[in-house]
RNA sequence: GUGGGUGUAGCUCAGCUUGGUAGAGCGCCGGAUUGUGGUUCCGGUGGCCGAGGGUUCGAAUCCCUCCACCCACCCCA
């Protein structure tokens, strides 16, 4: 007594969705497994936790995400665990372990759910984000491209969003990137000098980085800078062709952007992301590409090459939320007295099983009716004295303040058929 | 990790320059007589003014320190 508990609130770059907010979350899950299922995409659950080696050699030893971001810990039995700070590397180990490479055709695998990195909060960026996202493993056809890009986008459209961008590139393989991350680096030496101190950095951690500097002054010096585009070998060149072909045979609008540079170690080939204009600094909805060397690096005997995608769930949700209308409320029940709520309650189960949605609440009949008001309800059932002897109940449909009397059966025929 | 901004009622904010211990709108609750909502009118509820310290007779207001949130850099979804 006397002494002020301290709010517990919710964790810094956490937070708690509320109605009507989560209707939005729902809706955007529910379009995407609508549209996942049509290219025959399963679910698959992965673990929230992984052993943090997992990361380190899906992800790469030298990014951000490992290097500064995961929230990492030693268990009781002293192994390190980490939370996973993205999905694929998870997916890919599932897949390993237990040789989904056994089941026959390419494996389509969507996820969706909760993802952790430690950096600082801004505009749609949170510690716990949620991401959707979907991999096809088992072809390196650019078919298989073109179809993933595809869909995601038929997912964006089918949610409402407009306005978007498609940015493509490729980054080359094994092969031809660490040639020319080595000649960049070479040509870094002579000019890094002249660039902002973010570059100079850049120029010896990760020269790729340099390219997609965002700074005015540096842009005369990195259009000079060699272009990846340029230094692809011919078998990257040749799927890059495809793909694109096979996205213009759609009618896909893309742009490629021979700078754009990826942060996972593991792109290969093919990357793409889709940026919108309203969404502040954190501007990219979605990433994605293909990383025909993952399955490897994890300790896989075959070759898996695969391809996906993750969409930003909170920033898809910011970018379509407003466009949302609330979900009403079929029916109040409006039960005056005790006999009455007792009577009212058994309706309400028929109704509610007939599936329609009710509230019901006793109280005087002018403080229900306000009530129905701000709840929204389309339609008022009055159960009084009078309407249970009657065997007829008055009916209100709230938008028009027309008012029936209607047995039973009635009443359930007309609501089913008013709400659909 | 680095910068900038903001912290006053459940929400959006005013008041701070020129110290005299709080206001508006919205929300919520109630009323305008009996079993009918939305509009209008009236009333009410609600805040240790982010926390701690300092200056002062007196601090939301001036000074210091912390904390939280937001935005941006970085990086990414």
């Amino acid at each position: 007594m006397g002494f002020p508990t301290i709010l517990i609130k919710a964790v810094k770059g956490t937070r708690d969705l509320l109605p009507p907010s989560t209707a939005v979350w729902n809706h955007v899950e529910a379009v995407a497994r609508a549209v996942f299922r049509t290219y025959n995409y399963h679910e698959i659950r992965t673990p929230i936790l992984e052993e943090t080696q997992l990361f380190a050699r899906g992800v790469g030893e030298e990014t951000d995400i490992v290097t500064k971001e995961m929230y990492t810990f030693t268990d009781r039995d002293e192994t390190s665990l980490t939370l996973r700070p993205e999905n694929t590397a998870s997916v890919i180990r599932a897949y390993i372990e237990h040789r989904l490479d056994q089941r026959s055709g390419v494996q389509k695998l969507y996820y969706m759910g909760p993802m952790f990195r430690r950096e600082r909060p801004q505009k749609g960026r949170y510690r716990q984000f949620f991401q959707i996202g979907a991999e096809a493993i088992g072809s390196e056809s650019p078919a298989v491209d073109a179809e993933v890009i595809e869909m995601v986008l038929e997912v964006l459209e089918r949610v409402g969003m407009s306005g978007f961008k498609l940015l493509l590139n490729s980054v080359g393989d094994h092969n031809c990137r660490p040639q020319f991350v080595e000649r960049l680096r070479q040509e870094l030496k002579a000019v890094s000098s002249q660039l902002c101190g973010d570059c100079q950095r850049r120029a010896d951690t990760n020269p790729l980085r340099v390219l997609d500097c965002k700074v005015e002054a540096d842009q005369p010096i990195i259009d000079r800078l060699p272009s990846m585009q340029d230094a692809l070998c011919d078998p990257c060149r040749t799927h890059f062709t495809a793909v694109k072909q096979f996205l213009d045979d759609r009618g896909i609008a893309y742009e490629v952007r021979p700078r754009m540079v990826r942060g996972l170690d593991y792109y290969m080939r093919t990357t793409f992301e889709v940026v919108h204009g309203a969404l502040g600094a954190q501007n990219s909805v979605l990433g994605g590409g293909r990383y025909d060397g993952l399955a490897e690096s994890l300790g896989s005997k075959v070759h898996s090459p695969g391809i996906g995608f993750s969409i930003g769930e909170d920033r898809l949700v910011m970018a379509v939320e407003d466009a949302h209308k609330p979900v009403p409320l079929d029916l109040f029940i409006a039960p005056l007295g005790e006999p009455a709520l007792r009577h009212a309650s058994v309706m309400a189960r028929e109704l509610r099983r007939a599936g329609l949605s009710v509230e019901l609440v006793e109280a005087r009949l002018k403080r229900a009716m306000e009530l129905a008001n701000k709840l929204g309800a389309r339609f008022t059932l009055i159960v009084g004295e009078n309407e249970m002897t009657a065997g007829r109940y008055a009916l209100k449909n709230m938008s028009t303040g027309e008012q029936q009397e209607l047995t039973r059966d009635e009443i359930a025929a007309r609501l089913t058929v008013a709400v659909n």
